[in-house]
DNA sequence: GCCAACGTTGGC
DNA sequence: GCCAACGTTGGC
């Protein structure tokens, strides 16, 4: 089982775009080590929802993989600006799983406030100049960040 | 296989 | 809008 951090311009699409829609397919990445993330991903393994060039920076909610990583469609659509004249249906170079909404964080988590934290030492997302759109969480990361996000909305 | 040029990312 | 860092491309 492993954890995740995804992120997403929300003028793009915001974690509100996925619940309202349910589940997308988590399209449009083109940087092979992320790839090679979103390949591993197995059904039922949780990422963090990032929201990305928007103030505040910070981790707006929480997505579960529903299905593993199938060819990333974009690639093959001409129309597409994630259009890939070097994939081919029967070599395609991209692949993206689908996710399904868990829940919309009350309080987002601002990214200035992750970078206060000792305790996330280690944490892709803070190292600097980190620019991966999907980045392994780990699990003790992943349950602090949480609770933080859980305990922020309450106050 | 080197490496310069170029494009992109993403926080600020 | 700036710009540093990084990945990719392509000539040699």
């Amino acid at each position: 089982m492993a954890w995740w951090l995804a992120k997403s311009e929300p003028d793009v699409y915001s974690i509100e775009d996925l619940k309202r829609e349910g589940t997308t397919l988590w399209s449009g990445v083109r940087n092979y080590q992320a790839r090679n993330y979103l390949r591993s991903m197995k059904v039922g393994e949780k990422l963090f929802f990032y929201h990305s060039v928007v103030n505040p920076v910070g981790i707006a909610g929480i997505a579960e993989v529903c299905s593993i990583a199938e060819p990333d469609p974009t690639q093959f659509d001409p129309t597409s600006e994630y259009f890939d004249p070097r994939a081919t249906v029967d070599a395609p170079r991209w692949f993206c799983p689908r996710v399904a909404f868990v829940e919309a964080f009350d309080y987002v988590l601002p990214r200035k406030e992750l970078m206060e934290r000792p305790e996330l030492e280690g944490l892709e997302l803070l190292k600097p100049r980190s620019r991966l759109s999907v980045q392994p969480v780990s699990e003790e990361h992943f349950r602090l960040l949480y609770s933080w996000a859980k305990d922020r909305a309450k106050q």
